[in-house]
DNA sequence: ATCAATTATTCTCGTAGTAAGAAAAATATC
DNA sequence: GATATTTTTCTTACTACGAGAATAATTGAT
């Protein structure tokens, strides 16, 4: 229990209300974090030196007093890039301190670990210099779907098939910006209480689904890993006793009903038509191929069913479900509630929200943007989140 | 994040050492727990004033060098008791600061709200008398059967018919040592951390059953309350979708297939012949009854299943069943273990170690010494655990 | 225009905790 | 008895927080 750990707190804590609230004042600031003042005062000029907050006047609404100063973030002091690593596909994101993103592309990938330093130190140039900014580029987060120990060491990457790579450091060496490493599927939690719907929500469950299953447990403020690292891997909840065979060698897993090959390969052995993408299985749902409906409301019924364990267990007052999930939302939610009203306790699931959400979606790979500015605004953080 | 709070996490990890491995030296406290020697020092000190730690001169082993200073709890230095409200019984148990029990006794209990203060004020000075050791009583821990706010309030407890009730208060007046409270649940959780099955473990899963069944998610070292104080009450998992009805309601719940109640009625509607207590229930599996057999391995199947979802959720390294359940291990092992093997995934519950503490057995009622014990060595400890 | 009232921010100082290393204490070996 | 070794304590420097005083910027009344 460091002191460095509490200014990092802080400092955090501060800049999150900043930028989910801008023109807020020091005064609000202090009220609503519970830190003291002078304490904000501080890492406010801390901030301000460095050019990541700046102050505005704010007209005083006619009440007598000094006017408060409307703090915002600095939208041209630098920029964040986050990466995002994936089996096929390599997705860059650049974006202001604000987090708000002003270019993405993504980028073919053949997995291989081979050359994955130049391509990405490449791909950060190409989409730094497309969005054509002054100022530095402040810190790079990378989001990858494995395992990584607190030194920054991806353990395991099934996905990818790598093992024991020390990304932090491989990708600090070839980068001038500060590197930021974590978990994808913790980073794209990160990313939704940063940004998305989860916003300001200390405690709440995070699923999405994409070619895996992935989740965090977001609790008392943070992302619980657990002695392991392994614990809110939420994908491999088991769903159906003695249920489908999933990639990862075990059987039932919630990830071989929800994940987008499995819905395909079951798309496909009911009609024949194996889907080449998600949005193929939404557009036959759209046009009302029972089949296809059939195959979405079941994976509801599972969905539900993993929900309702984790209500249960941690009586949250949001889940969240991202990724694919938020696309078929029409789909799936009618099952989702059916197991729900069900599985869980009543007295439980009434104080629990279910949302779908668009961020993915809508501007996908914030994950590794969640870790660069995490790791930026901590004033001296920690490179890594496992 | 105040700083006294780092002071209260180190002098708790510091008395915690000593406790489980007395005679040890600072030094190896410092290693051991990362606080820094200086710091060690200067708690140590503190704790040597208050006459709770006592320093023994060790001989030295015929190496070099200053000898080492061991360090004990001071067994001389005063009591804590325990006290823990049931539906039908208060517990107490007076205790040295090493937590060791000196003595113990129940005493029926009418559950009725009226008068409760006097009667446990004069049971804590029977107790006190009983004991008959010079040193004041320097905490007591009242471990309750509901949720309590931060404040000390006990908002509801279903089993006693109690609401709003604020316990530190009220029994902080009627008595001269300092009170902490706490959920029955989670107390039993902390007491299996200090005393138990569970030392030193940073994260485990606790469940007990009695007359109903509780639990509590230890994670990072520390109970996880959630944003309502209803996480980890994993006795209303659901377990059997549309099963059996439980007390609170609601169906399915593990506590409706766990609980004493809930195996008596299934035995008595069985057999025809309805037990009395938990203790019939193991002798009468003990003698070989199939019937009685067959509906703890039922139970175990149930357990186990609930079990599985906490692994898959967590990967816990250590999984704690307390309470009625210790004495039915022979007949609750074997279903567990099958259900594990069936539901849990594979690679996480290899990591995961099942155990039946016997702690609640052998010595009940600790949970309000842990309460005490923790708020006593926290050098101004908050005086709820919600 | 000036002054009081009001409100926001910054500064000052006291207290606490941490880190690293020097000093002191206690013992064994030469 | 000197020296090496090991454990504990003390010293110093540094960082952080917290409470309240001081300062700054504004409105409204005189």
């Amino acid at each position: 229990m460091k002191k460095s750990f509490i200014r990092h707190f802080n400092a955090n804590a501060i800049f999150h209300r900043i930028r989910i609230e801008p023109n807020v004042s020091q005064r609000d600031i202090a009220t609503k974090t519970g830190i003291d003042k002078s304490v904000v005062s501080s890492i406010i000029n801390q901030f301000s030196e460095l050019g990541l907050v700046e102050r505005n006047p704010v007209a005083s609404g006619n009440k007598p007093g000094r006017p408060m100063e409307g703090l915002v973030i600095s939208p041209e002091s630098g920029l964040i890039v986050g990466v995002q690593i994936e089996a096929d596909t390599i997705g860059y994101v650049a974006a202001a301190l604000d987090g708000i993103p002003l270019c993405s592309r993504a980028q073919a990938f053949d997995g291989k670990l081979g050359g994955v330093v130049d391509l990405v130190a490449r791909g950060i140039n190409e989409i730094v210099g497309e969005c054509a900014r002054k100022g530095d580029t402040l810190g790079v987060g990378i989001s990858v779907p494995g395992l990584l120990t607190d030194e920054g060491v991806l353990l395991h990457a099934p996905v990818l098939g790598w093992r024991g790579v020390p990304v932090v450091d491989m990708f600090a060496s070839a980068l001038e910006a500060p590197v930021f490493a974590g978990n994808d599927g913790k980073a794209a939690a990160m990313a939704e209480y940063m940004f998305g719907e989860c916003v300001d929500v200390k405690d709440f469950i995070y699923l999405f689904s994409g070619s895996g299953v992935g989740g965090a447990l977001f609790l008392d403020g943070d992302i619980y890993r657990g002695a392991t690292g392994l614990a809110g891997e939420l994908g491999h909840i088991k769903v159906v006793p003695q249920g489908r065979y999933c990639s990862c060698g075990a059987s039932g897993c919630l990830s071989a009903y929800l994940s987008e090959p499995a819905l395909a390969d079951e798309i496909g052995r009911l009609t024949g038509k194996l889907p080449s993408s998600f949005n193929e299985i939404i557009e036959r749902a759209r046009a009302g191929d029972e089949a296809v409906i059939g195959v979405l409301d079941n994976a509801g019924a599972v969905l539900g069913s993993a929900i309702s364990s984790l209500v249960n267990i941690f009586n949250p007052p949001l889940v969240c479900l991202g990724g694919d999930m938020a696309s078929a939302e029409p789909y799936l939610r009618p099952a989702v509630e059916r197991a729900l009203q069900r599985l869980a306790h009543p007295s439980m699931s009434v104080q629990t929200k279910v949302i779908f959400s668009q961020l993915s979606t809508v501007s996908p790979f914030l994950g590794g943007v969640a870790l660069a500015l995490d790791g930026v605004t901590g004033l001296d953080s920690p490179h890594v989140l496992p």
